[in-house]
RNA sequence: GCCACCGUAACUCAGUUGGUAGAGUAGCUGAUUUGUAAUCAGCCUGUCGGGGGUUCAAAUCCCUCCGGUGGCUCCA
């Protein structure tokens, strides 16, 4: 059998199916739900009232090789459906039943291995014998139909390839995803924490994190400044009412904290910088020869998310948004829309992203504002990615409440996806908030609004950023960037003036000058993955030099200490 | 929020069928002045996540709350 694509989701279709086989033969009492393949595997979700164990999965597993060592048939044939419905009834298989009434099809179709039988469209591969390369991953708690309202169920997720090599290729993966994790690295890098004490989903940034985020913020002022943005700041809360004009009281409420009260008034916490913005704007009238007016903000937001899906970085209650909001008029939104769009990829591959998932999301069921509106802004971000030549999918009905919008997920190393940058059109907050411009005929017009955000949130980028690199940093945005290392004491004099330069120069260096073995030095500044490590003995002292070695290996290099500052300066100016 | 699992020293983790806790790292003290990934010795460390219960006795069993993990749902 040929291994394309194709044929990989077929196995892993039928590794779901043999799964649901090895349960049922360990379980007869287990009712079956769905089986389908993933992205990389397969999971089976089941009904059953006790709950499966790690030692469940297996004994499933055992299960599985007995019937792969069978070699069983893939049949495929059909039935009338009131034939499907009463052949599933007797079996108690109410999910199967749910689903072919839900189902047109006249007949409908069934696959069969051994004694094993399930309603399948397929395809699925020839024979049991194929499916050697697999193994049981996790369980997980599941909805019937993803609706929580509906029956609990047990999922069993698992992968499976074509090859010993493939398979034991992706479990190293998952290992190395393991060791990349966020949570892991900002522990043992020191750069951030999650107190029980404060509460789930708020992050304190630890100095050397706080120095990342400073890194990170001042780079942004820089460019948007560049850019032609304004910087605002504005406050954390503000009265109910604001957020009753805007919408969002109405489609946003269960994401938000409960309002506090302050001399008898209802105060919100900020959800959303929108609002804000427009009171900014709206403080002078405008003329159209302004447009566009670009206002950004790092702006802080809170918004209320469910205790079960908080994660690291990466998912929190408490975030900075690197916010703006493009005051246009319409006949400069699609030109506005480019410009972001690039504004976008720079930052992007500047921090050294360079791969991307592009996502145009419609019009939700919830939504505000008028139809019309809504199909001329999703065709301005169309046509505007169209014009970048930046290649999307379309997200049908997963638009903010206010606007269509572009989602760009960056790709990192391990080829994961992560939301990060955003673009919304808005044509509801202008009117809400009456938000005008003066046009060339003297009348008032409304302009179109755009939000967007290029990392997103500095959490969920700087989590992002961690797993990218495993912790080590580009030079420039690493929070310490050279370690001076000292032998002896009688060199810590000329250290010190190493490190000074350094400093002064702007260069963030520290001095290791503890009373240690200089490999001990060595193992906690690689540890710490510092960029540059400058050894200095006497030989050094003598010839004012510096031993360069870098964390990416273990050759040393002697060089002036001026050799080294400049060839630090130009990997700094270079983002390296 | 829901399902499952987990929560032992600052960190990583041991703790047999219930008999009131241990190892490494870190920290502190001292010795050592060291050339590219761990120098040696000594010392210190805990309301075993919180509360309640069962028991002569609970880190271990039960209940409950909090927090974490993997998913579901949702999202920057």
């Amino acid at each position: 059998m040929e291994k394309n694509e194709d044929n990989l989701q077929a196995l892993r279709h039928s590794a779901s199916h043999i799964m649901a086989q090895a349960v049922k033969e360990l379980y007869p009492d287990v009712k079956l739900a769905i089986g389908p393949a993933i992205a990389d595997g397969f999971y089976y979700d089941f009904d059953k009232k006790e709950p499966f164990t790690p030692e469940d999965l297996e004994k499933i597993s055992q299960k599985m090789k007995e019937i792969v060592k069978q070699n069983l048939k893939f049949e495929h044939y059909e039935k009338p459906r009131d034939e499907a419905i009463k052949y599933f009834q007797e079996k108690g298989e109410k999910y199967k039943v749910e689903l072919i009434n839900d189902l047109p099809d006249a007949n409908m179709s069934f696959y069969k291995q051994g004694d094993f039988v399930d309603l399948c469209k397929g395809p699925h591969v020839g024979f049991s014998g194929s499916l050697k390369h697999y193994k049981l991953l996790s369980i997980a708690g599941a909805y019937w139909r993803g609706d929580e309202k509906r029956e609990s169920l047990q999922r069993i997720y698992g992968t499976i390839f074509f090859t010993k090599e493939e398979l034991d290729k992706h479990l190293a993966l998952l290992e190395e995803a393991k060791a990349r994790d966020h949570r892991k690295l900002g522990k043992e890098l020191d750069l951030f924490s999650v107190h029980e004490e404060t509460g789930p989903g708020l992050i304190f940034w630890h100095p050397k994190g706080a120095l990342i985020r400073k890194i990170i913020e001042d780079f942004w002022k820089d460019e948007h400044l560049k850019n032609d943005y304004q910087l605002l700041n504005s406050p954390h809360i503000g009265l109910l009412d604001l957020w009753k004009t805007s919408g969002h009281w109405n489609f946003y409420r269960e994401n938000m904290y409960s309002p506090m009260d302050v001399d008898g008034q209802d105060y919100m916490i900020k959800p959303m910088n929108c609002p804000f913005h427009i009171m900014v704007y709206k403080t002078h009238l405008h003329s159209y020869r302004e447009l566009p007016i670009r206002y950004a903000e790092l702006g802080t937001v809170y918004r209320y998310e469910r205790s079960g899906v908080l994660h690291g970085l990466m998912r929190v209650r408490g975030f900075t948004q690197d916010d703006a909001h493009i005051f246009c008029r319409l006949d400069q939104l699609e030109a506005e829309i480019v410009s972001v769009i690039k504004f976008v990829l720079f930052v992007l591959q500047t921090f050294g992203f360079k791969e991307y998932e592009v996502y145009v999301s419609t019009r939700p069921e919830k939504y505000a504002g008028e139809l019309e509106h809504w199909e001329k802004a999703t065709d301005a971000l169309k046509k505007a990615l169209e014009q970048v030549g930046l290649a999307y999918q379309i997200d049908p009905g997963e638009g903010v409440f206010y606007g269509p919008k572009i989602d760009i997920k960056i790709k990192d190393c391990l080829n994961r996806s992560w939301q990060c940058s955003t673009i919304q059109v808005d044509f509801n907050l202008p009117e809400a908030f009456k938000v005008e411009y003066v046009n060339e005929e003297s009348k008032t017009v409304q302009p179109v609004m755009i939000h967007r955000a290029l990392m997103g949130s500095l959490e969920r980028f700087f989590g992002v950023l961690i797993e990218h690199y495993k912790g080590a940093f580009p030079v420039w945005i690493s929070p310490v960037q050279a370690k001076i290392l000292n032998i002896t004491d009688s060199q810590e004099e000329y250290a010190r003036k190493v490190l000074a330069e350094l400093k002064n120069i702007g260069i963030r260096a520290e001095l290791d000058a503890r009373n240690e073995k200089l490999g001990l030095k060595i193992r906690e500044a690689q540890l710490q993955k510092i960029p540059y490590m400058l050894v200095i003995g006497d030989k050094e002292k003598e010839n004012g030099t510096v031993a360069l070695r870098r964390r990416n290996s273990q050759e040393q290099k002697i060089m002036a200490l001026a050799e080294f500052i400049s060839l630090a300066q130009e990997e700094i100016k270079n983002k390296l």
